[in-house]
DNA sequence: CCTACCGATCGGTAGG
DNA sequence: CCTACCGATCGGTAGG
């Protein structure tokens, strides 16, 4: 019998597997095994391979666009803003640590029309980011540079967080990471 | 017959493969094809899928080996070698923008000895930066961080720059991120 | 270098 | 939810 709390079992099984063997080198198989069932059985609760790992990218899209929406429509200056960015994306990689690596990397995997869906949604996200660059340089908050550039190591800065051993110290670390990106290494 | 070109000819659209599609979603008959032979044929140049990983991901490491140790021997700066380091990994970005994605996300699917002998090369490689960090530290040149933490944000935050669009403005691009992580981007 | 082919494994279905 | 099974595709080999 399809119950909801199998399922969310399976995406949970699912998101862990593909983040430690990646999404092609998971099989249905292996998955079945994890929650318990036989590979035919997952069939009661999911669609398919494909719709295991869409669900999960769309949850995380979602997630961050939810945040964005919020931080957006705050009166805080750019540099707050992009402060609370930081640390969504180093929260998101702490609380969801085995999902966000099928949001950063195994989402290419996914085919239309799933596929154009994600983009776009991660295409909004970066665009609304980028405004907020181009908004706290213009307002002299931020150094004149490109912001394209300056997004993009953003969010790659971040993108070693989820398997950072010792999560108990990670409240240290988001400190340590946005007092990098934002006054840098240097003294 | 099998000629060095051929291999390296491989090697090439290997990479170029294993970066759209990832490891395990390009198949060998994928590969014969880019390279105008019959999958079969391909085991007259190479001995397996993996070896030909093996090869692009150690190429890869050895490269990073020989120029951290050139960065190393020299009389520089903590500040000068990092800045150096920041750049070498930005140019492997650029010059070799295909095969740095196995050396970045592909190599897991080694197998032993090659996944250990990967990984201690890059454990080497991250060791000595990160004493280049602490020197900077301790010499007052850095901040005060956890050396871990910042290394682990330098390395991410290039991870971007291989399938950046203008080429033509890299090195722009490159002043730019070592900017942003000497000195912030705040202003 | 190719044709022909191997056993293993894949995602998924039928039928109960 | 399972057993049984499907066609497709995988990495790789034999033999010439």
């Amino acid at each position: 019998m399809a119950s909801i709390q199998k399922k969310e079992a399976i995406l949970v099984a699912a998101a862990k597997l593909f983040r430690d063997r990646g999404y092609q080198a998971t099989s249905m198989r292996d998955l079945a095994e994890a929650v318990d069932l036989k590979a035919s059985s997952l069939y009661n609760h999911i669609g398919s391979k494909e719709e295991i790992l869409s669900d999960i990218c769309m949850q995380n899209a979602d997630r961050f666009s939810a945040e964005m929406g919020i931080i957006v429509q705050t009166t805080n200056s750019p540099i707050d803003k992009i402060k609370a960015l930081i640390n969504l994306h180093i929260e998101m990689a702490i609380t969801d640590y085995t999902s966000i690596t099928s949001f950063n990397d195994e989402w290419r995997h996914l085919s239309e029309p799933s596929l154009s869906e994600f983009t776009s949604k991660r295409k909004l996200y970066e665009q609304q980011f980028l405004e907020i660059i181009e908004e706290g340089i213009s307002q002299d908050q931020l150094k004149y540079m490109d912001p394209q550039i300056c997004l993009n190591t953003i969010l790659s800065s971040t993108r070693w967080v989820y398997d950072y051993k010792p999560k108990a110290e990670m409240g240290e670390a988001a400190n340590t990471i946005v007092n990098m990106l934002l006054h840098g290494i240097s003294k």
